[in-house]
DNA sequence: TCCCAGGTCCTAC
DNA sequence: GTAGGACCTGGG
């Protein structure tokens, strides 16, 4: 059994596995402990606070080493992010603070471009539950099935798979309108006309430039969120702030004089194009290279204060 | 039963 | 450049 100690490390699995940045991991009760289960790179592995364990895997990865099992998941965690030093270059305000204080342990993942990007596209107008579900049943209709603990679970499809699906089989996996945009990109990787590997050392501005161009400029499901969302959660591109309707709120009512926002977004429930630039450009003046942390710890803060806030009423 | 959802696209102006 | 509406359909 392949086990990767993380005892070392800043680490909250629940914080990282419910902000929104995955949707494949499952919470299952371990005693007092409570444990997560998720399918990653071929294995399934079942995480702690503490560790990360092998509890089954992919015929492709029954004969990796123990070497490559701690590589991929060191990477996977972003190991390298030394949480304490990124707090430290935030501004001193009230409400990242609390957040930071609150949420203490939440990691950004570096997680596939294949699977990030997929999942963000069926994302759109999609609530986190209903999100999970369509990508559980992507994978299991299209996934390879790896048998773990009692059960067997499914890795997320690839791209020569989804590419063969038709419209009625995205459709029978409640992907709804986003189909298009699902087997079309499915298309363009599996045939290599994107290679979403090769980008992984363009700078992010190119990055995104590139994502919204190649894919959106074919109308076809990535739009500056989206893209923002890809090159944080998968390519690492810590300056990416990506702004959902959450973060707009948050901006609105804690940060419209720190981040000398003026009225650009009063009354506004939504962003074009050039105001997200706008908004996103004033966001890495104030945050700072590494925006896109704080913007993960604001997303949590804002939508608990909400929602606790929904149930006083 | 109804509203809304980690947006994007299209059309008209 | 932008506003406004459409988009599938499952959760709450």
């Amino acid at each position: 059994m392949q086990t990767l100690s993380l005892s070392e490390l800043s680490f909250n699995p629940e914080y990282t596995f419910t902000s929104g940045q995955t949707f494949r991991w499952r919470r299952i009760s371990k005693g007092v402990e409570t444990a997560w289960l998720g399918v990653v790179s071929g294995y399934v592995v079942k995480v702690t606070k503490n560790e990360i364990q092998s509890v089954g895997s992919s015929e492709l990865r029954s004969q990796s080493t123990a070497f490559d099992f701690c590589e991929i998941f060191r990477t996977y965690l972003s190991f390298e992010d030394d949480l304490n030093a990124i707090y430290g270059t935030f501004p001193k305000d009230k409400f990242l603070f609390d957040a930071l204080k609150q949420y203490k342990g939440l990691r950004i993942l570096t997680q596939d471009p294949w699977e990030c990007l997929v999942s963000f596209v069926c994302s759109i107008n999609k609530n986190i539950p209903a999100i999970a579900s369509m990508i559980e049943l992507l994978s299991n209709r299209f996934g390879d099935k790896i048998m773990s603990l009692d059960r067997p679970i499914h890795s997320f499809p690839s791209p020569s798979r989804l590419a063969q699906a038709t419209k009625n089989d995205l459709l029978n996996c409640k992907v709804g309108f986003r189909w298009r945009f699902v087997q079309f990109i499915a298309k363009q990787v599996a045939s290599g006309r994107l290679d979403l590997d090769s980008l992984r050392n363009n700078a992010y501005q190119e990055l995104r430039k590139y994502l919204i161009s190649e894919l959106s400029g074919n109308t076809f499901g990535v739009g500056p969120k989206v893209a923002d969302c890809v090159s944080l959660f998968a390519y690492h591109k810590r300056e990416a702030f990506p702004i959902d309707v959450w973060i707009l709120r948050c901006l609105k009512n804690y940060y419209a004089r720190k981040m000398s926002l003026g009225n650009l977004l009063i009354d506004r429930q939504s962003l074009t194009p050039r105001l997200y630039n706008i908004v996103h450009d004033k966001a890495f003046r104030y945050f700072g290279h590494y925006c896109g942390y704080a913007q993960q710890y604001l997303y949590m803060k804002i939508r608990a204060d909400t929602i606790r806030n929904t149930m006083r009423v």
